[in-house]
DNA sequence: TGACTGACAGATTTCAATATCTGTCAGTCA
DNA sequence: TGACTGACAGATATTGAAATCTGTCAGTCA
């Protein structure tokens, strides 16, 4: 039925199981050792807390998602506008599908950046990242104004909780947002200040 | 104690004391037919339900702000980007002091917004309108590029959701949000693209 | 020996009975 | 006559007792 020394990833992955079935509010770690076939105490020798394993979960499915965003970043020769347009794109997409697809482990994550856990602040960060890189290298080429990349990365960030921020969710299943989200681009890419002044 | 007829103003006051005190969850037509010294029948008389009600209290309550906002956008000399600017940061500024001074009032302002109650609505739309305004003058200016004054206000609203959208009323405590404002506001009027570009 | 169990205390949740509230309306009374 | 009351039905909220859950740990057993 399962590997022979219980391991934490094995946990994780009956955790994962039970989140998508219970949701965050209803999921007990009574039931993740019953699906392991253990005592709950065990689940307790790998990991301290119900918290902990809740973020161990949500923290390995935002990583897959982390992967498919590097490559959307990647200077795979697009001109940085492009680039910091597509990364943000599928950086929408993404959210928009899990919180449609993938409705209870994305409830749980919302529990968490909710809670200020750690693991939606890395989250955050990996994010921020991700879009200091493109605009680093649109102010390196002369394509972006010259300033802190950092301050603007966090700028464009803010700029756009509202297709990225999961407080936001419920909005993403209006058909609107997708030309909405386009329209903010635009924005944040050229401003509404005109290029001849 | 009251004017002779109980009318609808008198009403709607004593439901904003009653929702002072209590917040919107615990506020009961019964508290304030008490405040008023008649039995809720008297109150139902002049509103067909307890929604109506709050709504009442509320549309009043952002009618204030609304007055204070009309001056801001107000054509005065001052160049369109510059009173976009001032717009923006005075709507920012009047969320923030009332969710922080008047806290149950603003609860129940959430509750409407999350409910998509027509006075939210509104309260956008009127948003909506004031930023139109000085977009459609700063297109006919020269002052921004040309385009629909009416998306391009919609992309404004929705880049500076999270220092105006009730949703985000918890994050308005740190005191990094101002600064964030600004450097949201610098970059929707200039974007990140290079003038020179 | 060290992975695992299960009993336990205290915290949290559930559940059903009770109380309160919303919205209506026939009736009072000034 | 028309503003107001208060009793009422059904919906919702509160409460307190019982059940379940979280986290610990002494003890089992392979």
């Amino acid at each position: 039925m399962r590997a022979q020394p219980l391991d934490a990833e094995t946990i994780v992955s009956a955790t994962e199981e039970v989140l998508r079935r219970h949701g965050p509010e209803k999921a007990t770690v009574l039931d993740v050792a019953r699906v392991l076939g253990v005592s709950h105490g065990s689940v307790y020798r790998h990991f301290p807390s119900k918290t902990a394993l809740r973020e161990a979960v949500i923290r390995r499915w935002l990583d897959r998602v982390s992967e498919e965003l590097a490559a959307a970043a990647q200077d795979d020769g697009l001109a940085p506008p492009d680039r910091l347009r597509r990364l943000l794109t599928r950086m929408f997409a993404a959210k928009w599908t899990k919180a449609r697809e993938d409705p209870e482990l994305f409830a749980t994550f919302r529990v968490l950046a909710r809670e200020h856990s750690g693991v939606s602040s890395a989250h955050v960060a990996f994010l921020l990242d991700q879009i200091r890189a493109v605009v680093a290298d649109g102010i390196a080429g002369g394509d972006f104004t010259d300033g802190d990349p950092e301050q603007a990365a966090r700028a464009v960030l803010d700029a756009t909780s509202r297709f990225h921020d999961p407080v936001h969710a419920e909005e993403w299943r209006a058909p609107e947002v997708e030309a909405a989200s386009e329209r903010v681009l635009s924005l944040i890419l050229d401003g509404v200040r005109s290029r001849g002044a």
